[in-house]
DNA sequence: CCCGCTTTGACAGAACGGTGACAAAACATG
DNA sequence: CATGTTTTGTCACCGTTCTGTCAAAGCGGG
């Protein structure tokens, strides 16, 4: 979603230029970055990184495609990020029509800001809950990869069935790298996170750990599938290695 | 969630009779499972197991406690349920409300009960959209262009499928084309941004890096598409070629 | 003091990035 | 159209940086 510290990204489909500037002002002076298109082509361009976009506002008129097949269209293409719809027109059978093909919300023009705003932020918010929850859901005591069963509450590992001794930090890189799979961590995440910087350790500390899971897990160390080295960047685990 | 098979449910907190039994009729004929409470004291009866329900349609006027902080409660006890707001008023000010205190959305009465539907599909929808992201993994930074496909969280990459190997170098340069679509980037600018000038190299280093990315990605080389040259300036990224 | 775990330093091998040379293409000029 | 000039494409080489690995030095608890 979006690194702390980063501010949230918003696309706005819109091509009155008065009100696409106004817009992306005002959005802008609460904190988020704007990108603005004033067609559905050109909208394209931005939507190349389909998951940047924390909401997209997209105005039901546009000179090149309709906002309700742009928004079809989105949703088919697999692009989930969640849709306010602008429109003059207010009848019960455009707005139904609108969450029909996928919108999240629909406001009416004239509308003031303080209202899309509260829209935005309102699906920002759910969005946020709903991927807390997933991530509470994921985050179990027991974790298996190829042939190795942990279990984090009894500390007890295994390979193929035969016990495998960790130490306290083993474990605790191991389960910091479960909770963040398929992601590249660098040295210095793993070493804010998991030795929580105590006296400050330096980088080949993280290797060396890496090495003994490897050693631990790895069906041939010197080849891993599970720890990968990314160079330049840090370490991924992969708990599903390509080709199996 | 829902188990597969089993009817979605719904809790409807109504004190008006004749709206909520015809409310419960009509979404029952649609294929929920309907509760209905009268007030917000008999709402909590059935919110002992915060989870079971797929949404909850709230009545802003009860006779025992205001919609907006029924809603708030909710959501500060932890249930994140999606709401659908009912109300006559229809003032922007009370839809802000509505929205601050947790609701997802705000009809508002006499409502056509098509609308009402749509939207509680249209969170029911989002909802499954969210969950399953985050199974697939929390929707990482990514891009797509042509048969291309770029996760830049895992340091993975793909043309048709087939997986791509890509360095720290190329990925950084990659991301900061697609950051900058369809704009003229010059070498310096690249330089600046990409590689941060350290130790200052030269501008055949960007030449080099284009090259690549064109051997990675482009299905031609030789008559590149995606990665252009603007001879005396710089390069472009062009995610969308024309006449495609 | 002993023992197990953690951290560090050293070294080697491998991967990567930067460079310059030359070729090819684009452009300018007459 | 021919020619010279500038810009870009392309390649292979080499120094640098990064990681794998091991052994030895710290550190702390019993």
């Amino acid at each position: 979603m979006t690194a702390p510290g980063e501010r949230t990204r918003l696309l706005v489909i819109e091509d009155e230029t008065h009100l696409a500037t106004g817009l992306k002002l005002n959005l802008e002076l609460e904190g988020f970055e704007v990108d603005v298109a004033a067609t559905a082509r050109q909208s394209a361009q931005f939507l190349v990184r389909p998951h940047v976009y924390g909401a997209i506002v997209l105005d039901v008129m546009l000179p090149d495609l309709d906002g309700f097949e742009l928004c079809a269209k989105l949703r088919a293409s697999g692009n989930y990020t969640p849709v306010i719809m602008l429109t003059a027109r207010n009848s019960p059978h455009d707005r139904v029509r609108g969450l029909e093909v996928g919108a999240d919300d629909y406001v009416v023009k004239p509308f003031e800001l303080g209202e899309l705003l509260a829209r935005i932020r309102s699906l920002l918010r759910r969005r946020q809950w709903e991927s807390d929850a997933a991530a509470r859901d994921t985050s179990s005591a027991t974790l298996q990869f190829g042939a190795a069963r942990i279990d984090f509450d009894s500390h007890e590992a295994s390979v193929d069935g035969e016990p495998v001794q960790l130490t306290q930090l083993e474990f605790a890189l191991l389960r910091y790298f479960a909770d963040h799979p398929d992601r590249v961590l660098s040295r210095e995440e793993l070493l804010e996170n998991v030795w929580q910087l105590r006296n400050y350790p330096n980088t080949r500390t993280v290797d060396n750990f890496v090495l003994r899971l490897r050693k631990h897990f790895e069906p041939d160390a010197s080849r891993p599938v599970h720890f990968l080295s990314i160079r330049g960047s840090g370490y991924k685990f992969s708990p599903l290695p390509r080709s199996s």
